[in-house]
RNA sequence: GUGCCCAUAGCUCAACCGGAUAGAGCACCAGCCUUCUAAGCUGGGGGUUACAGGUUCGAUUCCUGUUGGGCACACCA
């Protein structure tokens, strides 16, 4: 029998087929294949029939009639039936869904990999934090939904570049400057000297300490040591981009997130690339200047009004070194470019998006795509935290992880949709009970590597099962979860939505918690055994796999 | 005031680009450990999908309006 393991397009081909035979004139329709909510419509069920009902001016159960009769033949399917109002259900062969087990534990950690992206380049721009203190809740889902998206789509086959984006130029980093400099100088922030936008936190007093202590600060690219000169603004700028950086870095390596590409924003300008994207602007003719101020009509391109490119002090307005950000990343060969950001960010999507349009070098319309998350609010004893005694105004990812460990808060913040806002429930998150999804997710990884312990057996023996013997309801349902795996990856990095993959992994675990109290799988009967172990070796494999996407560890015990 | 996002069980959330009887977990009630991990399982009650219209064979999903919540509306980043 032939091998199948992506029934949804093997089905969607042979609806293909069928239809150009019924409807010729029709192929234009899409073919959708759905999972039916319940087991009486099916493993899968096509509504092509009643799509077609209004073109053709036939009633849908003719057409399905007719669509069936056209079927070519497939040993995986057993059996076809019309249902409601033209429903084509269809229902797999049990060895078409047993021989998943086999496909699972062949292609090991391979299992779920697709060739979506055929290779393709994308960058996933995400973090990007401001190098003026410590990386805070919000970051923190930032970092979780963009590392799982990359790995999704790196799953899904294309080739990923992540990269995190340094504003280390601006008015930002000058008030760090100030705060850093008024702090070595003993100035505290209750003082009422300090000034309004003066950055607050202890961590600024940390910077100052240890600029004073002249000390080296090393970060992945290059070494900085403070003069210890309270009147150096320069050399007090430096010190504290480095700092802080460095602080982040290792939050981000304390959350296990890596980055491929760092930028930093004044590169952008010592190497003259905002000033070419000024010039490029200024040719387009879509610039003005009107009191003393150069303007960008980003009303030609969407915009509620234009903006300012250039304030009349001489300086750039943000969004410029972002444009000149975004050319660099078109020109780098990145056809496909996706920003993770916060939601309160959103209005420099069209700024952005009318800048690299007012280029006119061939950018298409809506590019860059944008995935924003909602904000995040941090719940402990049922109450709301909004203190964090490092940063002053805000709940550090530093905090979380100390807190609730890598493994439950890289979850709670990839498992929403990036839409919805986010209430991180540490209590939940910490709770070792089944009201955390988490450790049910791992708890089921860990009982499966307890009982393939217990059997001490070699693994590649269960390739040689006979998988015709699982056909209890619960390994049946199993087995159905373990063939939709491939599936919820392509709809996760299709819809840029990682969450799929965490509510995906907690229907696995349940499927196979149930399977786990109802059956026992160190059994007398040799044949028995290695059936069913075989299929919870697979189940672990999917878990594993998935959870690597999370970034969440699959333990061995518990 | 304008723009973007959201609204689903008491609570936290799903629902595969418009499908069939809207699903899980928690909480509540009743059961299951002499056995490979009870951090688990089984069963039960719980819904006018915020509200009002519209589009069509069919709407939680699309459109319009209303209400409520969040965010953004600088010559800030």
């Amino acid at each position: 029998m032939s091998v199948v393991f992506n029934f949804k397009n093997h089905i969607s081909e042979l609806f293909a087929q069928a239809l150009r035979e019924v409807a010729s004139d029709q192929t234009g329709v899409t073919i959708l294949i759905e999972r039916p909510k319940q087991a009486s419509h099916g493993d899968y069920a096509c509504n092509l029939a009643m799509q077609l009902a209004r073109p053709m001016k036939k009633s849908p159960r003719d057409i399905a009639q007719a669509l069936i009769a056209a079927l070519p033949k497939s040993d995986v399917i057993e059996k076809v039936e019309i249902a409601g109002a033209g429903f084509i259900n269809l229902f797999l062969s049990k060895a078409a869904k047993q021989a998943i087990v086999h496909a699972v534990l062949h292609a090991g950690a391979g299992y779920g990999h697709l060739h979506l992206g055929a290779g393709r380049r994308v960058q996933v721009e995400f973090v990007s934090a401001n190098p003026t203190g410590p990386l805070h809740v919000g970051h923190g889902r930032g970092a979780a939904v963009g590392d799982c998206l990359c790995n999704v789509l790196h799953a899904a086959g294309w080739n990923v570049t992540r990269e995190f984006y340094y504003n280390d130029a601006g008015a930002q980093i000058d008030n760090l400057t100030r705060s850093v400099q008024l702090r070595c100088k003993g100035v505290t922030p209750d003082d009422p000297s300090w000034p309004e936008a003066g950055y607050r936190g202890d961590y600024i007093a940390d910077v100052a300490r240890a600029y004073l202590a002249k000390e080296t600060i090393e970060a992945d690219d290059q070494r900085t040591t403070g003069s210890g000169d309270v009147e150096d603004l320069v050399s007090i700028r430096h010190f504290a981009v480095a700092y802080l950086r460095r602080e982040q870095d290792l939050d981000l390596r304390a959350f296990n997130v890596e980055f491929d590409v760092f930028s930093l924003e004044s590169a952008l300008y010592t190497e003259g690339k905002v000033e070419d994207t000024v010039n490029r602007l200024i040719a387009s003719g879509h610039t003005y200047e009107q009191e003393g101020a150069l303007w960008l009509r980003t009303t030609d391109f969407g915009d509620d009004k234009d903006r300012v490119m250039r304030k009349t002090d001489g300086g750039y307005t943000y969004f410029v070194p972002d444009v000149a950000y975004h050319l660099e990343k078109w020109r780098r060969g990145f056809v496909r470019v996706i920003n993770e950001q916060g939601a309160d960010h959103h209005s420099t999507i069209t700024r952005v998006r009318a800048g690299l349009q007012a280029l006119d070098v061939g950018i298409p319309k809506g590019w860059p795509d944008y995935v924003l998350h909602q904000m995040v609010t941090v719940l402990k004893n049922g109450e709301e935290v909004k203190i964090s005694k490092r940063a002053g105004s805000y709940v550090t990812l530093r905090d979380l992880i100390d807190e609730v460990g890598c493994d439950a808060t890289r979850y709670f913040l990839a498992a929403r949709h990036p839409d919805s806002q986010l209430v991180f429930d540490i209590d939940l998150a910490k709770s070792r009970s089944n009201d955390n999804p988490v450790y049910y997710i791992q708890y089921a990884h860990a009982r499966i590597s307890t009982v393939l312990e217990t059997w001490g057996g070699e693994r590649q023996a269960l390739l040689q099962a006979d998988f015709g013997l699982l056909d209890s309801e619960f390994e049946i349902a199993l087995l159905q979860q373990l063939i939709d795996y491939p599936q919820v990856i392509e709809s996760a990095a299709q819809d840029l939505a990682p969450h799929l993959v965490a509510f995906y992994l907690k229907e696995l675990a349940a499927a196979f918690h149930s399977y786990y109290n109802a059956s026992r799988f160190l059994v007398d009967d040799e044949q028995v055994r290695c059936a069913r172990l075989a299929l919870i070796a697979a189940t672990a494999q999917v878990m594993s796999n998935g959870l690597a996407l999370l970034g969440v560890s699959a333990p061995e015990k518990m």
